[in-house]
DNA sequence: TACGATAAACTTTTT
DNA sequence: GTTTATCGTA
């Protein structure tokens, strides 16, 4: 019998050898998932059952790497090696490039990311005169990808102009023989189900699925497990309704709650004991979710003990609340002998990391800061893998047109239109620059730029049949003197660029070594990393990361920063309708749930949003209160910065001795040392309007004739008002926090 | 056609 | 306050 079977409790011992017919464990935040799945896979081995008809999928491929390294180092690599566990999008794209001839296309399709989508769409929609302005790229985009994600499920409907844009959007990418990420599945489903040989392969192949993170995934990807299932119905999904955070994107949150009635007979395995925090980080856990209407009834306990007392700090403004953050780290680190990759800075938006980078620059302490802008979306790393990407699949017009014109060749838009036209009459990139050469389509000028492009597609074309990727682009590198380029275009950045440049080779030799040979193979896994995969989880670096990218990690010590209304939850979510709000509060629940020992909150009354200075109400999120506790630990920290009375008592004896001299006559006794403006007003306050009542202010946005200010009106919800124009009364200030 | 200067838009969250 | 779009000039 395999001996991690004896390390695993009860509950996770039983889910583990639960085998046959559908099974959902229900893993609450830190109950040993990962082990549990990984347990279970070698249980399955172990019982005789070949690596190969084992499939997992997972969230990110960094997940799927640590799973197999698991099986390797108990069962060895060769074992390892025959188990299919990736990702979705990994999976579908390997599939398709041996089964997309079904669906008479071509095997060798280039993946969109997000950036080449709205590039292709923005052709489209200027090809279909609609105007961006009433259509933002952003917009349709996402729409797109919801309406592929529900697969016409309730939900998303196209009105007239977005079906045209959908149809357009759908022939331009398969004119440029490219699919995007939501592409990868849906056309898998769509092989699956309507061909019933190769549906009959994979489902011989396929004893047994499990689904990690099975709250996140969408009605396509259900779909699709659905479609790979066989009559034993051997799936196994782990998931937690509670970390549902990806509602945004399609995922659909009823695929887990209603797992035992989609898959009747289903088993469901609940596990609660926690092995990662603290007894009072999981009482306030629950205290949050628990006020969430959309779960299932489940709670978390732990052995572990009490603890320490959560914190929470006011600040009044964001660089305060940063420099909280890394003063805290430097002390805590220094009197805990903590190291810095025991800490996270967590928050809701990206934006919100950049006031942090900066104190952490200026107190010189390590930091990763994960997603953002991802390594293969920089701009130069883009730039070379434009070129790669022509030479695997020469229609794909976006990489094209990108590599005509990085480094600038003098073929402008005029010319590239030109171009196009070509490529809409069917031509791909050496048929289109052998065209223009022949029938001399451009001007005298452009023709020098045209030539030595066509020249160097054909080198790489030659040295893709013969070279290393590694190799392919150190002669592209040479060929396009682009470390030169670099240097002239930008000498600040150009270090740091080229460093970027150098990574990305590396990066090639690393896959070589894994195996990977041709251009193509490498293509898939630039556009599939996902920001977990960047991760480096060695370095002694303090991690900044949104909530998103640190689901299903873990650190000693968390923060969790910009708790106010309109930033955590942000102002969509309190736009739109309760639903929205508890996916605010689950990802709430999984940014506290991250910590172990250690938990910050904190807010700031003040911060810079686009250029203004906002001060919000701290979020709502707080009024559920950190638990107290009779025992002799201490009670839970308020931290409040202190107002220094000092220097205001100074200040306002300054300010007499003034006046004294001017000889201005004054009640000295009723002066405060409170600012002395009349009507200031500030989050909190009670206010009264002349035609909407009474109401309280939940931000103020701005300065002078231009500020505004939100208040909620009970009964009527939430007005923007203009400062200076509405007439504001105040009826009383706001209560002491 | 390329590049600079100025103006407008912009912030969810991501495979 | 930062990035992207557009316009005018060499």
């Amino acid at each position: 019998m395999l001996a991690a079977l004896n390390e695993l409790n009860p509950q996770q011992r039983a889910a583990v050898e639960a085998i046959e017919g559908p099974i959902l464990v229900l893993a609450g935040a830190g109950s040993g998932k990962t082990r549990v799945i990984t347990t279970k896979i070698m249980h399955l081995m172990d019982l005789g059952v070949h690596p190969y008809r084992i499939l997992g999928m997972t969230f990110t491929n960094k997940a799927a790497g640590e799973m197999r390294q698991r099986v390797a180092k108990t069962l060895g690599e060769n074992a390892a090696r025959d188990l299919t566990l990736t990702t979705f999008h990994s999976f579908c794209a390997r599939f398709l490039r041996k089964e997309i001839g079904y669906l008479d296309r071509e095997t060798n399709f280039v993946i969109f990311d997000s950036q080449d989508q709205k590039t292709c769409l923005k052709r489209v929609i200027r090809e279909l005169h609609i105007p961006e302005k009433r259509y933002p790229l952003d917009r349709l985009r996402a729409l797109i990808s919801k309406y592929k994600n529900k697969r016409g499920g309730e939900g998303v409907t196209l009105n007239e102009a977005e079906q045209e844009v959908y149809q357009a959007y759908m022939d331009e990418m398969h004119a440029q023989n490219a699919l995007d990420f939501d592409d990868l599945i849906a056309f898998t489903c769509d092989i699956l189900s309507q061909f019933e040989d190769c549906r009959e392969r994979y489902q011989r192949r396929y004893q047994y699925i499990m689904v990690d993170e099975y709250q996140d995934t969408n009605p396509i990807q259900a779909e699709l497990i659905n479609l790979l299932l066989n009559q034993d119905r051997n799936l196994c999904v782990v998931g937690d309704e509670d970390q549902s955070i990806y509602g945004w994107r399609g995922a659909e949150i009823r695929n887990i709650l209603d797992f035992d009635h989609n898959y009747p007979g289903a088993r469901i395995f609940k596990l609660e004991q926690n092995y990662r925090s603290s007894q009072r980080i999981l009482d306030y856990a629950n205290d949050i979710i628990s006020q969430n209407q959309l779960r299932k009834h489940k709670s978390l306990w732990t052995e572990a003990g009490l603890g320490r007392p959560i914190s929470l700090r006011t600040e009044q403004n964001a660089i305060a609340e940063a420099e909280f953050i890394v003063q805290k780290i430097l002390t805590s680190s220094k009197a805990e002998n903590l190291a810095y990759h025991q800490f996270a800075v967590l928050f809701r938006s990206n934006y919100l990391s950049r006031v942090l980078e900066e104190l952490f620059r200026r107190y010189q302490v390590p930091y990763q800061l994960i997603g953002g802008l991802k390594f293969y979306d920089r701009k130069e790393i883009k730039d070379l893998l434009a070129y790669m990407r022509i030479v695997v699949n020469p229609r794909d017009w976006t990489s094209f047109s990108r590599a005509l014109g990085v480094p600038s060749r003098g073929i402008g838009a005029k010319s590239q239109d030109a171009l196009y036209s070509l490529f809409q009459s069917g031509l791909d990139v050496g048929q289109i620059l052998k065209r223009v050469i022949d029938h001399s389509l451009v001007a005298t000028r452009t023709m020098k730029g045209i030539k030595a492009f066509a020249a160097l597609y054909e080198k790489m074309r030659q040295w893709s049949e013969t070279l290393k990727p590694s190799e392919w682009l150190e002669h592209l590198i040479n060929a396009l003197d682009y470390l030169e380029y670099l240097e002239r275009t930008d000498e600040v950045t150009a270090d740091s660029r080229a460093d970027n440049i150098r990574e990305l080779q590396a990066s090639m030799v690393e896959a070589e070594r894994q195996g990977i040979l041709t251009l193509a193979q490498f293509m898939d896994q630039t556009a599939l990393v996902s920001d977990q995969d960047e991760l480096e989880d060695d370095k002694p670096k303090v991690n900044l990361m949104t909530i998103h990218a640190a689901k299903g990690l873990e650190f000693h010590t968390v923060f969790v920063m910009g708790l106010e209304e309109g930033v955590f939850p942000n102002q969509r979510s309190l736009d739109s309708h309760t639903q929205a709000l508890e996916e605010e509060r689950r990802l709430y629940y999984v940014a506290i749930t991250r910590a172990e020992k250690q938990l910050f909150l904190s807010h700031a009354r003040r911060r810079q949003t686009y250029g203004t200075t906002t001060a919000n109400m701290r979020s709502r999120f707080l009024s559920i209160p950190l638990r107290t506790y009779d025992d002799s630990g201490p009670e839970p920290v308020l931290e409040k910065k202190k107002v220094k009375l000092d220097n205001l008592a100074s200040q306002l004896e300054r300010m007499k001795a003034q006046l004294k001299q001017q000889n201005v006559d004054v009640n000295f006794e009723t002066l405060s040392p409170k600012p002395a403006k009349a009507v200031r007003l500030r989050p909190g306050d009670v206010v009264r309007h002349q035609k909407f009542g009474t109401g309280t202010i939940s931000s103020v946005r701005g300065n002078g004739d231009l500020q505004t200010i939100s208040v909620y009106f009970p009964g009527q919800g939430v007005k923007k008002l203009l400062a200076s124009k509405a007439k504001l009364e105040k009826v009383h200030d706001r209560p002491g926090f």
